[in-house]
DNA sequence: TAATTTGCCTAAAGCTTTTAGGCAAACGCA
DNA sequence: TGCGTTTGCCTAAAAGCTTTAGGCAAATTA
């Protein structure tokens, strides 16, 4: 019974690979253990517990999304900016459907502050020098963006938009130009 | 040891209870027996397993959510009726968030089909009367509306809207606004 | 009141989590 | 190269959740 070479890198890495086969809730210490062919209690000197794994794994797609997002926003602006950074978000939920769940964990504090959560908040930021707009009504439109983008996203991975008709790329198209022209025009206060 | 009058109902009123005192996943069927201070076997005469408990409560949650909807469209139109439909959501989120995340369970398509999903896809159309959309403009709304108010909604209860600067109300009322303004002139194709 | 249904029980098996303690492989250094 | 230390995976065990099977007594019905 040789070593395998667990180490908590590969085990996150493996978990998030899991979480995109079977679901994130499915995620569990023992189903990793299964995947390495070693015994459950060999993953705790690597992982503190369930928790922490999951935790682990949140962060991971948060880093990798954001990495995506910078990449995409590299050189883009205006609504080039804005679709860019909208279709990372959709293209990454729909490749890595439990990555992206994991992303949507509640982190605490500790955990959100050393996650890549506010690498986000600043890609839409960027997105958002584009337009014309000035706090506070920037601060309200990045939530405009991060809701949209989210919900959008989630709903159409929960199979929310299924019964067809007009397909989903066309309306995620159309919901990108009505951003950009809300934000082109944001109304005034009252 | 006499019966304390357990019943389908009764147990899946507990459950969304729970859901919002400990959080949906952390309903489980021990949790509940234990609330009704009896024996865990004793439930499974009146639920199936733990997939037909959670299937239950969120289907309560979904029709609780679309009888709210329907008291707050009544006499209602246009703008009126958009942030009252849109508050349904977001108040509902706020003084339930077990039984909101809940809603937002995968359901399969027989489940689905005898939830009241289709009663929120023809609350959002009804408040798209008020404003000059048609086919397929109007589904694209449709699910813009989804995105938006699912998005805001399960962002601002995950705590993602935390570090307040302007207060989340001032900019659910903006983001409403923006909204009206957009559906008032749809951006025509191209 | 007798017969039937129903509701909650005990028992038991299987799975996940987590901790404690052990042995041997790998590593680091003289 | 050999020795000591660290590290990685192990066995063992306790505790909690899920689910099924079968039993007895309370409630319902005739």
């Amino acid at each position: 019974m040789g070593r395998v070479g667990l180490s908590t890198d590969r085990l996150v890495r493996a978990g998030a690979e899991l979480a995109d086969e079977v679901g994130f809730d499915q995620v569990t210490v023992s189903a990793l253990a299964r995947r390495f062919d070693v015994k459950v209690a060999s993953l705790y000197s690597h992982v503190k517990n369930s928790d922490d794994l999951r935790t682990r794994i949140a962060q991971l797609a948060l880093a990798e999304l954001a990495d995506r997002g910078d990449l995409a926003l590299a050189g883009r602006a205006g609504k080039d900016a804005l679709t860019a950074l909208a279709d990372v978000y959709r293209d990454y939920a729909r490749e890595h459907p439990g990555r992206y769940a994991a992303a949507q964990l509640r982190l605490d504090p500790e955990a959100a502050a050393a996650s890549a959560g506010p690498r986000h908040a600043r890609m839409t930021r960027a997105v958002l020098r584009g337009y014309d707009l000035t706090e506070p009504d920037q601060t309200h439109a990045v939530r405009l963006l991060g809701s949209v983008f989210h919900g959008y996203v989630s709903l159409e991975l929960g199979g929310g938009f299924s019964h067809s008709a007009p397909d989903t790329q066309e309306t995620w198209t159309r919901i990108l130009d009505a951003l950009d022209t809300l934000l082109r025009n944001w109304p005034p206060q009252d």
